[in-house]
DNA sequence: TGGGGATTT
């Protein structure tokens, strides 16, 4: 291994002790952290010995230097960006000063987070930091799980949330503080809220300059102003106060130990190789402290896992012992979990994980990161100008992805990252990712935003969107006829963006409801809209699943196999133990994370027809047609028809010939349309989730949609 | 005839 022996500095911000203004030394003002009064700190009794270790460990956070200072800050200002880095107490501490110096008035302060396991997990925090109860004055809100009430005060909530939370407050009237976190991330939902928030602020606090207005003016809602604050762990922080009228940037210190990285001398085509050649490298030569392993995914990490216990066990005896524990999303809870356990003794923990662990989840004890430099990545891929499809690429990662994985092996103490690239790549990968916002559909934000009276194309962004992928939206909204021709929202439009759903699949639901078979269509869209698939292969066993499931198979196509098999699951879990649900899924091989987070989507349909005095109870019974006629209504766009060659298929609003794809439940019929849920590409574009359809279908379309047709 | 990075309402 050649070192190019560096400490870690990558974040080449201004490191100042405490706070400092636009980058100035803060000497001058910083004053020594003061128990502020304001509101009260909850219900604690106050005095009991735990409290107190955690109030003094707030008080040695790095932040807590400049509280005075950022408390004037806010005060003074409508929005402030605060740069932090990991380890400074911001996302704890900002919302606990805000609340304590009362300079928020009597609203609520919303904290969101792009992931549910941080707004959770952090209100649970701060809830003992003030020494209450969870849903007392400090609550969380995500999908499906709310803990808050009304002493709620600080509520720490996901981007998405605050989002849905606009299209019924649209000023958020009910938030005296917005607190938007991780903003360097730039999700879809925190660039809204970043956008939205400036009007909001308009609106609410007056049409002034945003900076340094020290007293709010008369305004239609002076009663109410709102204070903002983005926090960011970049350098974008820039980016962010130009945004809002050039505001002032603090910058808070992290605490973080630091991190030796090396390089190697050559490139690494044949990574997992120069994983496991490192790994017992490190193994041999290095002190104990756990290692963990960055890969783009599954199959590089199965394959580690193998080799390295198979020479892990070839090891001499008076050596440590190797524990690899494997780390992804899809991975079942209870193996996820193992690498929470500590490690037993004389033996090295090794986490083979993807890039979960660069921001989801904190792993404790490690001393050593190797990083293989690759990611995969979904990329949207335009074909001429039909619809596009989607491609799983492994690719290389930025700079600020480097950064964050070398980063976690100084969580605890002086770390070690191996990187299996050489300097010079890492100097020419991209700083960081193209903000989601350019990389995503936009269908569905675009008709939230028409839902607000405005217009997706008209909005002040940090980064604009492609007029190509607005364009794209704009029509496929037509399409469902939740805009009329003249672009303006429809009552169809507006039902559609009450469902927690794509457009498209809220369409099918609202198409399902006239045909009379909303219950199957409800059950059908909850599975596709789940996170995880449904038919989930494990690679050596395809056959055996294929075989078991035949069962559940429909001659209409995919769409009514997994009614099928939701409805078995059903049956079985009305009766059948927790543990005994789980055994049949898993002789069966069906996902039951897919299944468990389908009912809980499915019962918030429900409840969302409900909310809009729609029946969702109209059953087709054993008829499939009206089933596959609601969902071709919202697939419209996903749909294909035979070509003479009589196996693939020409897309009927784009240019791409695709096939079914072979795990299909209809990959063996012939039949003259389809209609798909996705496209992926491989080695040829496969449609997956393929349910048939008549042609008739097809030339029911009005002729007013097919005047769209580019 | 074949391959599931990570999020979220």
């Amino acid at each position: 291994m050649d070192a190019s022996d560096e400490e870690q500095d990558d974040r080449k911000g201004p490191k100042v002790n405490g706070l400092a203004v636009n980058g100035a030394h803060a000497n001058g003002w910083i004053q020594k952290s003061k128990r502020g009064g304001g509101a009260s700190s909850g219900s604690s009794v106050g005095g009991s010995s735990k409290l107190r270790e955690l109030q003094a460990q707030r008080r040695r956070l790095p932040i807590a230097q400049g509280r005075e200072a950022l408390i004037e800050q806010i005060r003074n200002n409508d929005v402030t960006v605060l740069l932090g880095e990991t380890g400074s107490g911001k996302t704890t501490q900002v919302p606990q000063y805000i609340l304590e110096s009362g300079i928020a008035g009597p609203g609520i302060i919303a904290v969101t987070q792009p992931r549910r396991v941080a707004a959770t997990s952090l209100a649970a925090r701060v809830a003992a930091e003030q020494g209450t109860t969870l849903g007392g004055l400090v609550g969380y809100s995500v999908r499906f799980d709310e803990v808050a009430g009304p002493d709620t005060r600080i509520k720490y909530m996901t981007d998405g949330m605050l989002v849905r939370e606009l299209l019924s407050d649209p000023l958020l009237t009910r938030y005296s503080a917005i607190i938007v976190d991780e903003a360097h991330e730039r999700t879809l939902r925190t660039d809204l809220l970043i956008t939205k928030l400036k009007t909001i602020l308009k609106k609410r606090n007056g049409d002034g300059p945003l900076k340094n207005k020290d007293k709010g003016k008369a305004t239609a809602m002076s009663g109410n102003p709102v204070k903002v604050i983005i926090m960011s762990a970049t350098l974008d922080a820039e980016k962010f106060s130009k945004f809002y009228d050039d505001c002032k940037i603090l910058y808070v210190k992290g605490r973080q130990h630091p991190v030796k990285i090396y390089h190697t001398a050559e490139g690494q085509p044949d990574y997992v190789d120069a994983t496991l050649r490192t790994l017992f490298q490190i193994h041999v030569d290095q002190p104990p402290g756990d290692v963990l392993i960055f890969l783009p995914g599954q199959e590089d990490i199965e394959s580690l896992h193998k080799s390295i216990q198979l020479y892990a066990s070839r090891l001499p005896l008076d050596k440590m012992a190797v524990l690899t524990c494997p780390m992804f999303a899809a991975l079942p809870p209870a193996q996820q979990a193992k690498i929470f356990q500590t490690t037993p003794p004389n033996t090295r923990k090794c986490i083979l994980a993807t890039n979960i662990a660069e921001t989801s989840i904190t792993i404790p004890g490690i001393k050593y990161v190797i990083d293989t430099g690759k990611h995969k990545e979904k990329r949207h891929l335009a074909h001429d100008t039909g619809s596009g499809f989607d491609a799983l690429l492994t690719r290389d990662i930025t700079k600020s992805s480097a950064m964050q994985r070398a980063g976690r092996a100084g969580r605890e103490g002086k770390g070690f990252c191996f990187r299996l690239y050489t300097e010079e790549a890492f100097e020419a990968m991209a700083v960081s990712s193209e903000p989601e916002i350019r990389r995503t559909s936009l269908t569905s934000a675009a008709l939230q935003l028409k839902c607000l009276g405005e217009d997706i194309e008209d909005l002040d962004f940090l980064d604009r969107p492609d007029l190509e992928s607005i364009i794209s939206a704009l029509k496929t909204l037509y399409f469902l006829n939740a805009v009329d021709k003249s672009n303006r929202i429809t009552d169809a439009g507006r039902s559609m963006a009450a469902f927690p759903l794509e457009p498209n699949l809220a369409c099918a639901v609202l198409e399902a409801v006239k045909n009379g078979c909303a219950l199957e269509v409800i059950d059908i869209v909850s599975v596709l809209s789940s996170t995880s698939k449904l038919f989930f292969d494990i690679s050596d066993e395809r056959e055996v699943a294929a075989e078991v499931r035949r069962k559940f198979r429909h001659r209409s196509g995919d769409h009514m196999t997994i009614l099928n098999a939701l409805r078995s699951y059903q049956d079985v879990a009305a009766t059948e133990s927790k543990a005994a649900r789980k055994e049949w899924c898993r002789k069966q091989y069906l996902n039951e994370r897919t299944l468990l987070e389908a009912v809980k989507i499915r019962d918030q349909l429900r409840a969302t027809c409900e909310k809009m005095s729609i029946g969702w109870q109209s059953s087709a019974q054993d008829d499939e047609r009206p089933v596959t006629k609601s969902l071709f209504r919202g697939l419209v766009l996903h749909s294909a028809l035979l070509q003479p060659d009589g196996t693939t298929f020409k897309q009927v609003y784009g240019r791409s010939v695709i096939k079914i794809h072979p795990g299909s439940a209809i990959a063996d019929q012939k039949v003259p349309a389809i209609i798909y849920d996705e496209l992926v590409y491989t080695n040829h574009i496969y449609a997956r989730g393929v349910s048939a359809i008549p042609k008739a279908f097809l030339a029911e379309i009005s002729t007013h949609i097919k005047s769209q047709i580019a």
